[in-house]
DNA sequence: ATGGCGCGCGCAGCGCGA
């Protein structure tokens, strides 16, 4: 079983990427993030022309979370239950037996924000739901734009982003107490290139110089982590014609 | 030097992302 995840910074305008991805890599489940893209202009006829279905869970302009799957895609579920947010930020459903949640995590804009604050509020509310997920479903995988650099091996210049958002102390724990909660960073389960960053930024030809940070993440239940095979980042959609700022992240699962 | 790019919205230029 191959999952993964992609931040694809507007479906309508990634639409043909996606389509090239989907026929090229044929993952069984796709995690997109940034869909930007209101439920009822959602590209699920495209999409089930190639193959998948589709759960979503949109807003114009911002946010906007989808599932795309081979397989059905059964008790879909928006939102972090309790937490009330208007921002389409987390969808999950179960495929083939894989309980599947999509996040996109709030970026946090600066350190000491209230939109800080709100990520921070976010992750903790996150954390909390997961805990009881992972206890209702062994075979758990959370992946998303966790929009947190856990190391600094995750950073093209640790010394300039220290202490920055996305790297900052409070968000690295908040990322950590995700792995406390017993789920394995897929990417770390395996030996990797130095370097391996999932986002750079679109100015100062900062991916040609390979300036940039992994901060999408597929996160495996014990029982789905000792099932994994691999976990790569596949840059090449970053270097099409008007690329997201973002490559794909997919998981190999060995699934009986 | 704090923007540089790309997106949505909507028709100018701004907010946002990371």
């Amino acid at each position: 079983m191959k999952l993964a995840t992609w931040n694809v910074n507007s479906l309508r305008v990634r639409l043909p990427h996606l389509l090239d991805w989907l026929a090229r890599v044929a993952p069984d489940v796709v995690c997109l993030q940034e869909t930007k893209t209101e439920d009822a202009n959602f590209p699920a006829a495209a999409l089930a022309g190639a193959g998948y279905r589709s759960a979503y869970s949109g807003q114009k302009t911002y946010n906007g979370v989808a599932i795309v799957a081979r397989a059905p895609l059964a008790d879909v579920q928006a939102g972090i239950p309790g937490f009330d947010d208007e921002q389409r930020r987390v969808l999950s459903a179960t495929a083939d037996g894989v309980r599947v949640v999509c996040a996109y995590v709030p970026n946090g804009q600066a350190v000491g924000s209230d939109k800080y604050e709100y990520k921070l509020r976010w992750l903790r509310a996150f954390a909390d739901w997961l805990r009881s997920e992972l206890e209702r479903h062994p075979r758990l995988v959370v992946l998303g734009d966790y929009n947190v650099a856990p190391e600094d091996r995750d950073v093209h210049d640790p010394a300039l982003w220290r202490g920055q958002v996305l790297c900052s102390d409070e968000e690295r724990a908040a990322f950590r107490r995700l792995l406390d909660l017993g789920l394995a960073d897929g990417f770390r389960l395996f030996e990797q290139p130095e370097k391996s960053f999932t986002w750079w930024d679109y100015r100062m030809n900062q991916f040609k110089r390979n300036m940039g940070l992994r901060i999408d993440h597929i996160l495996l239940s014990p029982a789905l982590a000792e099932r994994c095979s691999g976990c790569t980042i596949d840059l090449a959609p970053r270097q099409l014609e008007r690329p997201s700022d973002h490559a794909p992240v997919v998981a190999d699962l060995a699934l009986p």
